[in-house]
DNA sequence: CCTTCTGCTGAGAGCGCTCTCTGGTCTACC
DNA sequence: GGTAGACCAGAGAGCGCTCTCAGCAGAAGG
């Protein structure tokens, strides 16, 4: 109730000891006897200090938070709310920041305006940025002009990123199907320009080459009408297909309405596996089988690197992708 | 490339002015002569110079940031994550704040430490903040103590808030089934402590009382697996069943794969109405009919408060609510 | 007993900005 | 011509904090 805002010369008093010494303590750096620690302390806490974060970030030039950036944001309608990716990444980030006692900052940036808002960014130094989406392009634009950013999607080597095995777990995925008995096995792939789907791609191809098995696929763009789209006209092209791999849960779940709506059966069929392991996965009907992206962990393990500091060595770290068997892919 | 951050000092030499001048020209305040505003604008332009948020803050007092907080992180797995209805609140907001040059800051928070988390927001004085799943006492809480905060859910009516009509949606619902033909219609409730949960419960209610139906309804937690088991011991006790309301989309997702589990069709047999129209809407098969949240609207709406400061009249402002016709309704 | 070293502590100089307050110029009016 | 008023510009005092540096003990060593 009382507006009454303490500082640390507030503090100080209270404590008798100067403006120094109770920073020393507040901050737990070292040079600070216990008993003048134990004062300090106790004033903290009978005045209920808090330390200003801004006067704290302009005295030394460092701020505790992290930001977060989504791009592409005016390019897809409704992106960053309708996919459920982003919000995996913030509840990767969080407990980690939490311990740190660190702020998260979102930023949400378009295609064009990029330069402004890279400025933007790196006018206020944070520990650094994450960034969720970003192009190889922007990935490394953002690097060039504050250091401390790492990719969570494929990008530039010289950028630090946190990238899942998405050629893996595609190739994973089709392995699966051939597994199950598939034999006429299709993909629907994500955006030609999309780091992550080109990734998924290659590993699509590569199995199919290996199991000597025709190639046949469509494009979607990561979007619940493109899956239904490329499904419909997959299917009708090709109504042998006993297998889809989809590059995206999303997608997936369009693919899924649209086979039904086909007249056939999932898994029987024709036999879906996702990729993502979103909520999409586990909405659709039949639930979706699925190649888990663990999001949270690698949006975890940037932001420890931000936090850290950014060793010189550590680039480019990979992360499993794992079978998720649901109901969509026949026992 | 270069390291170095002009300030306003040096806008301000190089513009030939003071710094006090400077910055009367880059914060648009009255009192500065048309051509020395364009000198101090050239000299910002080619320095590439941008104000540091920190010592603005500092030295004003005020804070261009917005903090928005999700509660009830630690109660509910992977709550923030899992849950659509987050990264449609941040969609909302973002577009707000980006035209008023605003950061947002995002805090999760559990069911326990609340006091604490309270205390540091309101440590950083920043415009306000947005609870987006707020118990009524947890903002009343906040609003005692940093005054500037909205509610996106139904709160005590002190505390300023963006509520979408759940009473009148889930009424509109029930009326929607019963229109259609349904005559043994079934709820799935929300959490008996949820704000939104115990409003659109009392909607259906309702509308049950005045069409002289008998009152069937399960309760599920909000989430996938709640619906699913809701649904399956409705069907289970009340086979006769033949249309439900159910107060979230992604019960509602569970809830159709436990009726096409038990062998019945959606909506041939069950229409289903859901509630939200968040992605899990669009993700079920058959895609879900549902009562339109306008999240977006609301999370914007409440931003728009918290930039042009909350006046002391504006309290509790209603959105409506909408039906949203898919194919998990018969038509 | 004096010097050197170590370990705490406090004084004070900023960090980059805002904002009040003073002074100076220019127009308007008596 | 003198004074009031309006308007504009700059000087300077902070905002709350960090961090360097100097000072002053007390311990150790000669």
């Amino acid at each position: 109730m009382s507006k009454f805002k303490p500082t640390i010369e507030d503090v100080a008093r209270a404590a008798g000891v100067s403006r120094a010494t109770a920073s020393r303590v507040i901050n737990h750096a070292p040079g600070a006897s216990a008993p003048l620690r134990a004062r300090v302390e106790a004033a903290v806490a009978a005045l209920g200090y808090r330390p200003d974060e801004h006067a704290r970030a302009l005295a030394s030039g460092r701020t505790r938070a992290v930001d977060v950036v989504v791009s592409g944001c005016d390019s897809t309608k409704g992106w960053l709310g309708a996919h459920p990716y982003f919000g995996r990444v913030i509840a990767g980030m969080m407990p980690v920041l939490e311990e740190a006692s660190t702020q998260l900052r979102l930023h949400a940036i378009g295609r064009d305006d990029t330069a402004e808002a890279i400025d933007e960014i790196a006018a206020n130094a944070s520990l650094g940025a994450v960034l969720a989406d970003a192009t190889p392009e922007l990935a490394a634009r953002f690097h060039r002009r504050c250091r401390r950013v790492v990719s969570l999607v494929p990008t530039a080597p010289m950028v630090p990123g946190m990238a899942a095995d998405n050629t893996g777990g595609a190739y994973a995925a089709v392995r699966e199907l051939h597994r199950l008995g598939c034999r006429r096995i299709a993909a629907i792939h994500g955006p030609a320009v999309n780091p992550c789907a080109i990734e998924r791609r290659t590993g699509f191809r590569q199995a199919i080459r290996e199991l000597g098995l025709a190639e046949v696929a469509a494009d979607g763009d990561f979007d619940l009408q493109g899956g239904y789209r490329a499904a419909q006209q997959l299917l009708d092209r090709h109504p042998e297909i006993d297998g889809i791999f989809v590059a995206c849960d999303y997608m997936a779940a369009g693919a899924i309405q649209a086979i039904t709506a086909g007249g056939r059966r999932v898994p029987d069929d024709v036999s879906v596996i996702g990729f993502d392991d979103s909520i999409a996965a586990v909405c659709t009907n039949p639930p979706l089988t699925t190649m888990r992206l663990p999001v949270e962990e690698m949006a975890a393990a940037a932001t420890r690197l931000l936090l850290e500091g950014i060793p010189a060595s550590a680039h480019r770290q990979r992360f499993p992708v794992e079978l998720v068997v649901r109901e969509s892919t026949r026992g």
